[in-house]
RNA sequence: GGCGCCAUCGUCUAGUGGCUAGGACACGUGGUUCUCAUCCACGGAACAGGGGUUCAAUUCCCCUUGGCGCUACCA
């Protein structure tokens, strides 16, 4: 007999204004992350009130980012298979949009109540007015002007046609303490908080009551957010207190950052979850970086699945300052899940970044296995394996002579390496332990060094100082291929 | 300006009154090695400052400083 509290049930109410923030994904984690650890709802809410900020496509984009990610609603807005934007669940509908009825309704029922006011104020005098605060020191806030129009004036001006927004009739003195999942008790005095418009001139409600009502119609009982919602949340207590509801828990996680400790923007490289899965970054390891920046089940581990996030996830242990996004720590994760990845998977996500000009798939392959252990992230490959496509290297610009040995050593110790090679079953060629045996056998039998002779041949075979081994190479390129390069190497010192 | 939040290595963090302040990334050195990468070992690197409380403070309280957020008919 457990579970006496009610289920748990939490949302991701992002505003489709673009595409999914890292941060966004973050958030939206975290609140999987709950929902899954208290076998409780994760909800995708669509927070689409201001309409002038809407843009084409942004839902689906989320969505589709979210569930790159594994990190899947269970209720609200999704996408069905053929990739439109659809709802389940019996708390719809889940675009707040659609909701603006209930909003309108809740916004009456507070002015009713006297805990909002209609306001007739322009534009031009709110402007006014802030400019005039400013100049004289003081906090910028709405004066009251219309807090005192009788409700039947009020009714009169909105039936001749006057434009008007109600605001939140916030009290004017004491002060509200709440409760904060991450940061405990906070305080702030009533009277620095501005009267918030609640529903626009347009009709829409603002966040605020918006979000407040459609929390509690949804049953939602823990609010994960971020921290620039902490300053506003008294205004969501008023609210709740107006109508009696019992408010949700609260979180407010801190904020991902720059480098600069800034608040984390595009202006400083790539903050769009799609950006990074676009550069080949494997969704599990982007997921698990992001669960580290502001929570951490222990310290002394990193690689963690999702199934163990959930199973380790404690709200209580996240961090209350902000966490610079940092890639160099990502990329070394990336590199982690790379690496330990079964071989197919790894093939799939690199091969689209492969220059490969030929339509021999297998080649590609097995020059991606071959650098797979200095690949952080699969774009890499692109700069890693192009030698491997190239039809004629450039030996111009790196020495096949290794150290300080003669060019004419260098080409005897080619012909040599070419002559075993040459000598090899196209079979045997492609088999890396033969070849290796091979040339040692030439090595010790001419009494070379590993050096003088291992340096030329790798350096014939990709023109890079910097590669793979000379084996693996000869492997992976085949008899036909390895004899060409050697030969093109050795065209080159004549 | 007002209000609020925050403060451990460069970065992500562990730590909840008594520890040589731990781990990871990055960095450096060494080993393996023809090169690079991988891998292994080792190393340097932090409790912002000042007051309290206490036998004892990274840990609790206050102040200062610094960073950030909010201060819209945006979310």
């Amino acid at each position: 007999m457990r579970n006496m509290a009610p289920r748990t049930r939490v949302r991701f109410a992002p505003s489709p204004t673009g595409f999914l923030h890292i941060g966004g994904l973050r958030t939206a984690l975290y609140n999987e992350l709950l929902a899954k650890h208290d076998e409780g709802d994760f909800i995708l809410r669509i927070e689409d009130t201001d309409r002038s900020r809407l843009v084409e496509g942004a839902v689906e984009n989320l969505c589709r980012s979210l569930e790159a990610c594994g990190v899947v609603p269970n209720e609200g807005v999704w996408l069905d298979k053929k990739g439109e934007v659809t709802q389940r669940g019996d708390f719809g509908p889940y675009v707040q949009s659609e909701r603006k009825d209930k909003h309108q309704t809740y916004a009456k029922q507070l002015v009713k109540m006297g805990k909002a006011y209609h306001c007739f104020c322009t534009t031009e005098r709110l402007e006014e007015l802030r400019a005039q605060q400013q100049l004289e020191g003081k906090p910028t806030m709405y004066d009251g002007k219309c807090r005192s129009v009788p409700h039947e004036e009020a009714l009169k001006r909105m039936e001749a046609g006057e434009s008007w927004v109600v605001r939140l009739k916030l009290p004017k003195e004491g002060n509200v303490t709440f409760f904060d999942s991450i940061r405990d008790d906070i305080t702030f005095d009533w009277s620095v908080i501005d009267d918030q418009v609640i529903i626009k001139s347009d009709g829409f409600p603002t966040y605020h009551l918006a979000a407040t009502c459609d929390d509690h119609d949804m049953e939602i009982t823990q609010v994960i957010r971020g921290e620039e919602w902490l300053s506003s949340t008294p205004k969501h207590l008023f609210i709740y207190e107006a109508f009696g509801w019992t408010p949700p828990k609260f979180a407010h996680l801190p904020l991902l950052l720059n480098s600069d400790r800034s608040k984390l923007s595009k202006r400083q490289g790539d903050v769009a979850v799609e950006d990074y899965l676009k550069k080949g970054y494997v969704p599990e390891a982007l997921l698990n970086f992001v669960a580290l920046l502001g929570w951490n089940p222990t310290g002394d581990r990193e690689i963690y699945t999702h199934d163990e996030l959930i199973a380790m996830f404690d709200i209580a242990k996240i961090n209350k300052s902000g966490a610079v996004f940092n890639t160099e720590k990502l990329d070394w994760l990336n590199a982690q899940y790379l690496k330990s990845m079964s071989e197919e998977r790894y093939l799939e996500l690199t091969h689209p970044f492969v220059a490969d000009a030929t339509d021999d798939n297998s080649f590609a392959d097995r020059c991606l296995l071959l650098v797979r252990d200095r690949v952080e992230k699969p774009s890499d490959v692109t700069e890693l394996t192009d030698f491997f496509f190239r039809d004629n290297l450039d030996y111009s610009t790196v020495s096949i002579a290794w150290k300080a040995q003669e060019a004419s050593a260098a080409k005897e110790r080619l012909e040599a390496v070419r002559d075993a090679i040459e000598g090899l079953s196209d079979t045997d060629a492609m088999n890396m332990a033969t070849v290796e045996s091979t040339i040692k056998g030439l090595i010790e039998a001419k009494g070379w060094g590993n050096g003088d002779t291992l340096w030329p041949m790798r350096v014939a075979l990709s023109g890079k100082e910097k590669s793979p081994g000379p084996f693996e190479l000869a492997a992976a390129y085949g008899k036909k291929k390895t004899l060409e390069r050697l030969e093109d190497a050795l065209k080159f010192l004549r």
